[in-house]
DNA sequence: TTTGTTTGTTACCGATAGGTTACATACTTT
DNA sequence: AAAGTATGTAACCTATCGGTAACAAACAAA
C-alpha cells in the first residue's frame, strides 16, 4: 500500500473483521474474506494474528462484548423498578449492538476458548445480579435466576431471530412496536412477581 | 447395489439427511455428505429431488415439523393449568427431538420458503392457543401473546444453546435439574399471573 | 554502503465444495 | 428379440477454501 505501517495493517485487518461480522456474522469470517474486505493480503493475517481463531479472539478481545458492560448496580430504592431496568439495559444493548447479535447466533454453532471466556465473564456478571436481586427481594437465587434466565434467554432468541423473521409467535419483533409490548409484557410479569 | 428400486433407493437419501441434521444441524447437508452417508451416488439426488434445497424441503415435509403437532386442546377446567400443560409439552417437544433443535437453529441463519411455509403453520398454531387462553382467561391478546412469546422465545433458546454450553445464567441447561428449575419458575409465573 | 530484518505482494498448493457428462447395466415395452 | 427407458456409477469440471513459498522492496543497523 501507500505506507508501510504495521499498526494500521492490524487495525485494517481488524475493521475489516468488523465490517464482516457486521453484515454477515461471525460464520462469514475466513482468511480469504477478511483478505478481501481489508484490502490486505492474506498472508499478513497470518503474520501478525497466527490464525483465524486468535484474529477473531483478538477482535472479541478489543471489542469487549459484555467484560465492561455497565449494568445499573441497584440505584433504584426497590428491587420492582430494578429488575425492570436490568432488562431494559440488556434489551438495549442487543438493540443497539448487531455484532453481539451475531455472537449470540455464533455461540450456536461453535465452541472455543474466547467463546468460553466471554461466557463466564457473562456468568460473573450475572451471578452478580443474581445475588443482589435475591436478597433484596428475599426470593431465593433459584428464584431469581429461573426469572432472569427466561427472560435474557427469551430476549436474545427473539433478537437474533428478528434479522431472519418478522413475527414471532404473534409478536412483530423487526420494529419497535412488538418491542414495546415485550417490555411491557416484562413490566407486567414483575408487578405481579413483586406485589 | 444389490436391487434397483428407486423408492428405496430415495428413503435412503432422505435417510442420510436425516441423520446429518441429527448430528451436525442442517448447515451440513450438502450434496457430498448426503452422497456419502447414503451410499448412493450425488447424481440421484439432483435426479430424484432436483436439489439440496427441494430435497430439505421433502425431508421437512415427511417429518413434518410442528404441522401436526397436537397440543392439549383445552382440557383442563382452568386457564392456570392448561397454560402450564401447553409450554410442558412444548419442552418435551424440543427435549425430545434434537432435529427440530438443529431446525430452530438453521432458521437463525437461513430463509427460504420451506422454512416460511413452517412459520406459517406455527403462528397458526400459536394464534388458535393465544385466542383460546385469552378469551377464558380475560386477558388481551396482547397480554397473552407477549407472556406466550416469551416463554417460548426463552426455551427454545436455552435447547439449542445447550448443545454447546452447559451453563446459562446460573442454570444447568445440558441437565434435568436445570430444566425441572425453568419448569418449576414458570409454573411460579403462572401462580402469580392467574392469582 | 552493505547487511539483515520487517513489511508487503503474487502465485501457487492441496482439499473439498457443488454440479455435470459420459457411460454401463437392468428393466419395460413392443 | 430389439428398442427405448429407468437406475445406477465413475470420472471429471470449476470455484473456493485454508494455507504456504518465493520473491520484492522498504527500512534499520553495522
Amino acid at each position: 500500500m501507500t505506507k508501510r505501517d504495521r499498526n494500521q495493517t492490524e487495525q485494517r485487518i481488524l475493521d475489516a473483521v468488523g465490517k464482516i461480522v457486521v453484515a454477515e456474522g461471525f460464520e462469514a469470517v475466513g482468511v480469504n474474506a477478511v483478505a478481501n474486505v481489508s484490502g490486505v493480503s492474506k498472508v499478513l493475517i497470518y503474520r501478525y494474528f497466527g490464525s483465524i481463531e486468535q484474529l477473531l479472539a483478538k477482535y472479541l478481545e478489543d471489542n469487549d462484548f459484555w467484560l465492561n458492560t455497565e449494568f445499573p448496580v441497584m440505584q433504584y430504592d426497590n428491587v420492582k423498578d430494578f429488575s425492570k431496568a436490568i432488562f431494559r439495559a440488556y434489551i438495549d444493548m442487543l438493540r443497539k449492538s448487531p455484532a453481539l447479535r451475531k455472537l449470540y447466533r455464533w455461540e450456536f454453532t461453535t465452541n472455543n476458548p474466547a467463546i468460553e471466556k466471554l461466557r463466564e465473564r457473562r456468568e460473573q456478571t450475572a451471578l452478580k445480579i443474581i445475588n443482589a436481586v435475591s436478597q433484596q427481594s428475599g426470593f431465593s437465587l433459584d428464584r431469581v435466576g429461573g426469572i432472569s434466565t427466561l427472560i435474557t434467554a427469551s430476549v436474545s432468541y427473539l433478537y437474533i431471530l428478528s434479522e431472519n423473521c418478522g413475527v414471532y409467535c404473534s409478536l412483530e419483533i423487526n420494529n419497535d412496536s412488538g418491542w414495546d409490548k415485550l417490555l411491557e409484557t416484562i413490566d407486567f410479569m414483575f408487578d405481579k412477581i413483586f406485589d
